[in-house]
DNA sequence: ATTCTATGAGACGATTTGACTCAAAGACGA
DNA sequence: TCGTCTTTGAGTCAAATCGTCTCATAGAAT
């Protein structure tokens, strides 16, 4: 699997393939379609992937995910430079239409939700990490869960890149990041600003 | 187009391909398949639908959004009513599927993505009509553009679902609302409890 | 130079697609 | 109730596609 002709193909066949999912959609992954956008014969598709799904969850296996490495303190610069760079990516249009991809295939395909779910831990450690850095540095009152934290932060993004179809701003972000600290951060911008007592669970529960 | 019988031609088969897609995916839709699933003729199935994308579309036409109509004073219990009614609905593995096949068809499909932006469309001027009364009842502190407005609330909501598989909360919708207070609202339980000075705008913006 | 492997081209039956015909059942007006 | 009109279901048919196969050839490895 080193053979030099191998991975000609096989590089050849998944740029054909990520340029055939961007222009026209999922519905375009067939073999045939593949094999003469790629420059190579249809059997050598088959060969590679037997079944069209297995090259699309490569095609989204390829995608990495550098978001929310390494946090810093104080929390809120680092947030925003993460979240900027998080909506950055997704708008462009091939990692849009690969995370959207991805999201759909997970309601029918096992293994897309699998690969989705995979996505998601990494994404959930990584937020535990900062979350605690932040609570070390006295910037965080409370536990959070990271999952929430993540559907707050990243939800917005989400939609308002794939769904909304619009641009982030950096305003936008700190709207997200400005929202956090009312349930969940003593003070955001550092453990020297004091803040009143928090309003955590001081909403009713019907 | 009143005919008994086009109409029962037209239920089955719309029946049989909301079945197909939620269970096998956008992929399933074919007039083969949406005519044996239905019990009707492949030819019927092509005369009312010529496309298997027309279908499609008309499946995502029916789906209508009782979201945030009809705002009320105070908007904190309103917007919580209307978001836990939205995350019911998204549960629903069906409206699920919808939705995000509505998404995922927008990034190729022109007018999949006009039936999206009209769906928008309608939830932006309802948070608008939400967003004036709440201001002229003054729970609201400066002009949010509703379109910010709609991303921080519903975003984290589909993302909630759609993405992390996960259930929607009461203490989540909480979250989100608290979340708003904080550059938006002067007080979100209503006009009668006071807050200290708006921190909107403090933010850096690099 | 020799051996091994991946490739590309093509053949093949099976299946799907889209468009057509046609008899029969059902709906509607008189 | 009867006659007319429309929709339907079943079927045919060519074209395209799919999945699998064979085989000669080019390229890689030794």
């Amino acid at each position: 699997m080193t053979d030099p002709r191998a991975v000609r193909s096989r590089d050849a066949i998944l740029a054909a393939a990520s340029s055939l999912l961007l222009d026209e959609g999922p519905g375009a992954l067939t073999h045939q379609r593949v094999a003469e956008q790629a420059g190579v014969g249809r059997a050598t598709v088959y060969r590679h992937w037997p079944r069209p799904e297995q090259l699309l969850l490569d095609l989204m296996t390829d995608v990495d995910m550098p978001y929310f490495q390494e946090p810093e303190a104080p929390i809120h610069p680092w947030l925003h430079s993460q979240l900027r760079e998080l909506a950055d990516a997704m708008a462009v249009p091939h990692i849009a239409a690969v995370t959207l991809t991805l999201m759909q295939g997970a309601l029918w395909d096992p293994n897309v939700a699998t690969q989705r779910d995979a996505c998601l831990e990494i994404l959930n450690e990584r937020l535990e990490a900062a979350l605690a850095l932040a609570a070390a540095n006295r910037e965080i009152d409370i536990s959070v869960d990271p999952i929430d934290f993540s559907a707050i932060l990243v939800g917005p993004i989400i939609y308002r890149v794939a769904i909304q179809a619009g641009s982030v701003s950096d305003h936008f972000i700190d709207q997200l990041i400005d929202g956090l600290g009312r349930w969940a951060v003593r003070s955001i911008r550092g453990p020297d600003q004091p803040e009143r007592s928090s309003r955590h669970h001081e909403s009713p529960r019907p």
